[in-house]
DNA sequence: AACTCGGGGCA
DNA sequence: TGCCCAGAGTT
């Protein structure tokens, strides 16, 4: 690791240390869920939703005794709620047919459910099962190129510059370290350059003036 | 690569 | 009011 990849990952954790995601779950059914969820929409949407409807409808055979209409209105509040309902009841009977109603422990499958991408496969490999993964979002994305500790804008590769950068028992936190830097500093328009920490490290803030580094 | 889904947050 | 999202699937 270079001295300024230290340099920034020093400056991340003093600023956003024991950063996590404000998602409630209690297993990982219940991340999966919400992360699948939180797709466009805050945590604490999120929250207000599973919390109710995991009260009754806390494992795959239950999800799977409501409709597509039932499981829809009780998501109701998240955005793309429509697609969601759809893709849960999808995933949750694809979990009971292929996998005994376990959440798989692996990327390929986890990706083959409906409604999971590389994202939430990998969130939830991280933070259910403590499997070394990182999931990078819009905010990860753009954080990490700005700082120019990735460069280009498909996830998957920014996910690969970043794992090959960064020591793996970093990759969780650095995941959380960059969404709450993205969401309060490095915001995608009009980031609060003049009160990023991290500023003199950046490659996107020279000469006091912010320019977006394509 | 561009488009769609969709309500909430925020200027 | 209008614009932007803690994405994934389809065209």
């Amino acid at each position: 690791m270079d001295k300024r990849t230290t340099q920034i990952l020093l400056a991340l954790e003093e600023c956003y240390r024991g950063a996590t995601s404000a998602l409630e779950y209690r297993n990982p059914f219940e991340l999966l869920i919400a992360t699948i969820l939180s797709a466009q929409t805050t945590d604490k949407q999120v929250n207000n939703i599973t919390r109710e409807l995991f009260k009754k409808y806390s494992t795959p055979q239950k999800i799977v005794t409501l409709t597509e209409e039932q499981l829809a209105e009780k998501i109701k509040g998240c955005g793309l709620y429509r697609n969601k309902a759809k893709n849960i009841l999808k995933t949750c009977q694809k979990l009971i047919e292929d996998y005994n109603g376990i959440v798989p422990r692996e990327r390929e499958k986890l990706m083959q459910l409906p409604g999971v991408g590389r994202k939430t496969a990998n969130v939830v490999l991280a933070n259910a099962f403590g499997i070394p993964a990182l999931a990078v979002d819009t905010h990860v994305g753009r954080v990490a190129n700005r700082l120019k500790l990735a460069q280009g804008k498909k996830p998957q590769d920014v996910e690969e510059q970043l794992m090959t950068l960064i020591p793996q028992n970093k990759w969780n936190e650095l995941h959380h370290w960059l969404i709450w830097h993205g969401r309060k500093i490095c915001k995608a328009q009009k980031p609060l350059c003049a009160e990023c920490p991290l500023n003199k490290l950046c490659p996107s803030y020279e000469g006091g003036k912010f320019h977006e580094t394509p």
